[in-house]
DNA sequence: CATTACCTTTACGTTAACGTAAAGGTAATG
DNA sequence: CATTACCTTTACGTTAACGTAAAGGTAATG
């Protein structure tokens, strides 16, 4: 019998670097769902799973309701051949979205290391 | 003499898909700043430029206070010695960060071609 | 058994980024 | 000259994503 690891609220909160009332706000979202022993939480390894896919939403700057989606998007639960199709185009969607992120992210990048350019010659012309 | 091309707020809100109040909320801000013919906004191309910049940055999910930031530092105004390390030191912590992005976009563009891959599977399968 | 260190729920508060409505001004058009 | 199409300011409203405070429960520790 495998057993799998078990998280306190304040593990959970550690380890993602967020806030306790972080963690119950997105149970109250219905987005994770620890079990409870004697009424306080303990969080799977799946939880961990759910949280970390949506940071890492987070962090490319996508709503909470956003990032839920798109981790709907990994495992195709219904099987309805509609559903499918339907999920599919969204699925392309997203990836759409992404790939002009993903420019946009590579122009800002380009500016940075312009204005680190420009930066260093200004700190080098006052060195002279 | 060269004229430069002038836009209503209108021309302006259509151009980049924004509404005219957002145009009116960041001129409250004190990011763009149009001149005025007669009490009525008048924006130039260099707003446009600030304007773009900002949306690029809105997409990438920072804020609009980062935004202004992250522009800020692509023309050092200010000569100072010190001024000017610091403002190094924040225009490469930026590159990290964002290079920490681009990895999570990789990420999630990998789950979300596996999604699809699998979704198409499913779809196979239904149609046999 | 008092203190400490956790946990809980309830509920009101806060900030960002606008939306929306009200009230009014101007310029062209039929 | 009434209507239309813009523009303006002021000001209150809204949603997301939590923060924070209050009040209380449990389990170990000295």
């Amino acid at each position: 019998m495998t057993m799998e690891k078990q998280y306190s609220i304040s593990d959970m909160a550690k380890e993602f670097d967020v806030s306790n009332r972080t963690l119950r706000f997105y149970e109250e979202k219905g987005i994770l769902k620890p079990t409870r022993h004697k009424s306080t939480r303990v969080y799977s390894a799946s939880d961990r799973v759910t949280l970390k896919l949506l940071l890492r939403g987070k962090r490319l700057g996508f709503s909470i309701q956003e990032c839920v989606d798109i981790i709907s998007m990994y495992d195709p639960d219904s099987g309805n051949l509609g559903q499918l199709q339907s999920l599919l185009e969204k699925i392309r969607e997203k990836q759409m979205l992404l790939k002009q992120q993903q420019t946009d992210l590579k122009l800002m990048l380009l500016d940075l290391v312009a204005a680190e350019k420009k930066c260093l010659e200004s700190i080098d012309d006052l060195q002279s």
